[in-house]
RNA sequence: GCCGAAGUGGCGGAAUUGGUAGACGCGCACGAUUGAGGGUCGUGUGGGGAGACCUAUGCGGGUUCGAGUCCCGCCUUCGGCACCA
């Protein structure tokens, strides 16, 4: 184990960063040699933040080993895509996990805080085409800029464990995990109609449209018949589900927004007899109470049923013709009836444009009497209602035989909700959830239908006709077919050499010597697949990869032993932080990945996120930052000219964290304003300052009173510091509090030794507890106080409950609950003796004056409310 | 349409279990320092009123000695889902 707490000298080389003052007015200089300034006279942000960053890099203070019998604490920010340059949301989001880790250090854990690179995507592709510089030069250009910047930040990382996506060390691993699912039929290959971007000319998973468009440039998403691999993510659908009730830790909002987008709903399939064939429609239904009432059918356009069946042309080309618009229902009759089951009426068979052929069976029964769209449908086309739930009126009970039903009433709309049945044979009278099971298990045992369970998640298509990412592992052979690539080829290298145009598939089916290639089973000429995965595949597992040690040392080959216990120790993930835009994409493929990982013996986890923490947008001028505003800030200036530690305080100042966060030129100054008086202070009281504090104070009886009022709020501001970021890591309200003890600090003047062994004391506390936030400044200031060690392993500060209390308080006297008086008292006086200090101000004596109290409320710490 | 979150000074935002509304910061005003500006320091700052006081947390009700906080009904804004049978 390092033991941090020795370390004496400041570089390995020996040397220490030299105590600079040159001010020629500094009187130590002259007179106390060996007091001089550590400090300048004036905070000159650039200069030492230059130094401590280089001093924690070439120290390595945060590179991490598991530590047996040490609690560890694994603290992550989403990775970058390297762009080109940090923004805004990056620098948020990461000091957010700075912060944490810094505070965590202090308190005792062993933390693991690593940073990589999400590298692989459309936009190198991009750069390659317009700018002809390839994709991979492009990307690792980025990530050593932004790697720069990140360090520009004082941010702090095991770069040890550092990952590229990009690397084949580590997209080898996607190959691996994609032959793995293969393996048990977690990966398959099938055609289907697709979600394709004109713009990307690739395909997109449901996750990935948003709002008709594609999630990364808008464009809108046509439709597109095509083979493509995907992840069988459906056959975990209740375990995702299951288990989003385990995620204490996450916002609530993220829970039900993954719970609604696999949308599990309970329901029967019930087969329709076609009349006059041999042929059966099965249709899902969640409402089987409602099977008396069903007046017609719906079939998708697309139902294979329509081809089987319908022979005239005519309907045919109507069916074809129908509108995809979802304002309008619209539909064609078949010329087919159906039986109902229950009932045996014959019912017509319609196509429909709001039945999707991806849901369910592709057929409903329409029950137009309690389904608006249904309703809807009818009214248009004429088809009769058959109402068979009425709602259930208080004591009025409704007579299952004349029900006196709505039919001639001409209802406005349908009757969803559940109530009594009514015309539905021997169940009528029952309620509709009593009826919904007897329905079903009479279905069931009839064998007419049975139970299933559907939901709108739909498995996850992975094969992109891009070339900027992994490729997919797979061999196509004129004679055995489908050929996994063997293991021990692995990875399949990403050809360098490749002609990106742009127009039109993949540059990879282009490339001669990638895609020939010999059957690995029976020799023969074969070719290879050329489209590649999803980058979210990349993603899905990145904080595995650093769990192991970064890129290069991921092994999941080697001993399951040593895998399981690094894993095991660092996951999973404590706290997560990230932009609230992966609600459901990255967060949902994360969870389904760490499940799979875990059937296949790697990890233990059932879940990989412990806690979530979605950070709000930073915002300038009421508008989201964007260049086509205008309204952007570059993170870059912003360090040039105030130095990272006072960006770092506004950011963590202005707003909690998971509200957006309006960024005021103003307000930084203010951050700025707040370091630089406290910078002057300390230079200021050198004398007083500079001698090392105690961690004890030794005598605080004779304190003066506003010596044990400094005493007592700085207890009080190390538990509300301590408080925020424990609770809800609200720092907004920590760096209020601090200030505030910085206010009261600066206003107080020692009245002798003991006084001054307070203001140190004092300085100390309020030093520590601002490092998390301006780190360097900090680190400064350490040095100045006489303190050697490195901020970051000391103790974080404990305050005493005894001291924080309040000796004296001031209570409100209310009349009829206003405020009419404010009386101070000693703490801790009993109710009896605050109600008569209470009646005994002059005041309240005028004001109560002739009349009785009708109640007296004592609030201890509080209030008194006197009723008259 | 459905689901969720949020509405507090000129602005960003504070307010354990209902108990002094507006902490902290920005801005603004006045004063000090300075030749001047900037910077820095001090004082003040929800609205109304000379004042005692009155009035204020989107709007309207309610519960309570007491409501920003709890309940009911609306309005607005922002997110998510949107024919899921």
């Amino acid at each position: 184990m390092k033991d941090y707490g020795k370390i004496t000298h400041f570089f390995k080389d020996g040397s220490r960063p030299q105590a600079s003052c040159k001010s020629t007015a500094c009187w130590n200089k002259r007179n106390h040699p060996k007091r001089r300034h550590y400090l300048e006279e004036r905070y000159n942000a650039q200069k030492i933040e230059k130094k401590w960053q280089e001093f924690w890099d070439r120290e390595k203070l945060f590179a991490v080993t598991e530590e047996a019998g040490r609690p560890k604490f694994y603290c992550l920010e989403m990775f970058p895509y390297p762009s080109g340059r940090i923004h805004m949301g990056h620098v948020r989001n990461y000091v957010i996990g700075d912060v944490i880790t810094r505070y965590k250090k202090m308190r005792g854990f062993n933390v693991l805080h690593p940073m990589g690179w999400d590298s692989f995507g459309m936009p190198a592709e991009n750069a390659a085409i317009k700018h002809g510089v390839h994709p991979s030069k492009w990307t690792h250009e980025n990530i050593a800029y932004m790697k720069d910047q990140l360090k520009k930040m004082g941010l702090v990382y095991d770069w040890q464990r550092e990952v590229t996506t990009c690397s084949p060390e580590y997209y080898k691993w996607n190959q691996w995990f994609f032959l793995k699912m293969l393996e048990r039929g977690l990966a398959y290959k099938k055609a289907s109609s697709v979600n394709w971007c004109p713009s990307c000319e690739t395909v997109l998973a449901n996750e990935q449209v948003v709002n008709d468009g594609c999630w990364r440039c808008d464009t809108a998403v046509v439709q597109k018949d095509l083979e493509q691999w995907f992840f069988k993510i459906t056959a975990y659908a209740e375990e995702l589900l299951k288990d989003a009730d385990t995620l204490s830790g996450w916002p609530e909002k993220v829970v039900t927004m993954q719970r609604n987008w696999i949308g599990r709903s309970e329901g029967v399939e019930v087969d329709f007899r076609i009349t006059g064939s041999e042929r059966k429609l099965r249709i899902f239904t969640t409402r089987q109470d409602t099977l008396y009432g069903a007046t017609f059918m719906s079939v998708a356009g697309k139902h294979p049923v329509i081809q089987e069946l319908v022979k005239d042309e005519e309907i045919l080309r109507q069916i074809k013709a129908l509108s995809d618009d979802p304002e309008e229902k619209q539909g064609v009759f078949t010329g087919c009836y159906a039986e109902n089951p229950l009932t045996g009426d014959s019912i017509p068979v319609y196509a429909a444009n709001f039945v999707l052929m991806e849901y369910g069976t592709g057929a409903i029964m329409a029950v137009p009497a309690h389904d608006q769209r249904d309703f809807e449908f009818a009214k248009k086309y004429n088809i009769p209602l058959k109402v068979v739930i009425v709602e259930r009126s208080g004591d009025v009970s409704v007579d299952p035989s004349n029900p006196g039903t709505l039919e001639s009433s001409d209802p406005k709309e349908a009757f969803e909700d559940y109530g009594t049945l009514v015309k539905s044979g021997p169940y009528s009278g029952l309620s509709s959830e009593e009826k919904k099971k007897k329905i079903a298990d009479f279905l069931e045992r009839e064998g007419l239908g049975k139970k299933v369970v559907n939901y709108k998640l739909r498995d996850w298509g992975i094969s992109r006709q891009r070339y900027w990412g992994t490729p997919i592992p797979i061999i196509y052979c004129p004679s055995c077919g489908i050929i996994p690539v063997p293991e021990d080829q692995l990875p399949v290298i990403l050809p360098e050499d490749v002609h990106i145009s742009g127009k039109g598939g993949s540059p990879l089916a282009e490339t001669k010597g990638f895609v020939n290639i010999k059957c690995p089973r029976c020799g023969a000429d074969a070719r290879r697949e050329t489209d590649t995965m999803d980058t979210f595949v990349d993603s899905s597992w990145y904080f595995i990869a650093y769990c192991l040690g970064g890129n290069e040392k991921v092994d999941f080959n080697s001993e399951l032993s040593t895998l399981n216990s690094q894993l095991s120790y660092w996951m999973p993930v404590d706290q997560y932080i990230g932009g609230i835009e992966h609600a459901v994409l990255h967060l949902l493929y994360s969870r389904f990945f760490t499940k799979v990982l875990r059937d296949l013996g790697l990890v233990r986890v059932n879940e990989p996120f412990k806690s979530l923490l979605t950070q709000g947008m930073v915002i300038k001028d009421g508008a989201k930052m964007s260049k086509s505003k205008g309204n952007v800030v570059d993170p870059d200036f912003l360090v040039g000219k105030y130095g990272t530690d006072t960006v770092r305080i506004f950011s963590m100042f202005a707003a909690p964290p998971e509200r957006d966060l309006e960024w005021s030129d103003q307000g930084v100054d203010g951050a700025l304003r707040f370091l630089n008086r406290i910078w002057t202070f300390i230079y200021k009281n050198h004398d007083v300052l500079s001698i090392k504090a105690g961690n004890q104070l030794k005598d605080v009886s004779h304190f003066s009173a506003s010596a044990s009022q400094l005493l007592r709020k700085t207890h009080q501001t190390i538990k509300k510091v301590t408080n925020s970021i424990e609770r809800d890591y609200h720092f907004n309200t920590a760096i209020a509090a601090l200030m505030e003890l910085v206010n009261e600090t600066l206003a107080f003047s020692p009245s002798d030794e003991d006084e001054r062994d307070l203001l140190r004391y004092t300085v100390r506390q309020v030093i520590l507890l601002l490092s998390p936030f301006a780190p360097h400044f900090s680190e400064e200031l350490w040095r100045e106080i006489g303190e050697s060690g490195v901020l970051f392993n000391e103790n974080w500060p404990a305050w005493d409950d005894d001291i924080a209390k309040d000796e004296e308080i001031e209570l409100v006297v209310q009349l009829n609950g206003k405020v009419r008086a404010r009386i101070t008292i000693a703490a801790g006086l009993d109710d009896d003796t605050i109600r008569e200090r209470a009646f005994s101000d002059e005041k309240i004596q005028e004001l109560i004056k002739g009349k009785s109290p009708r109640k007296v409320i004592v609030v201890q710490g509080r209030l008194v409310n006197i009723v008259i």
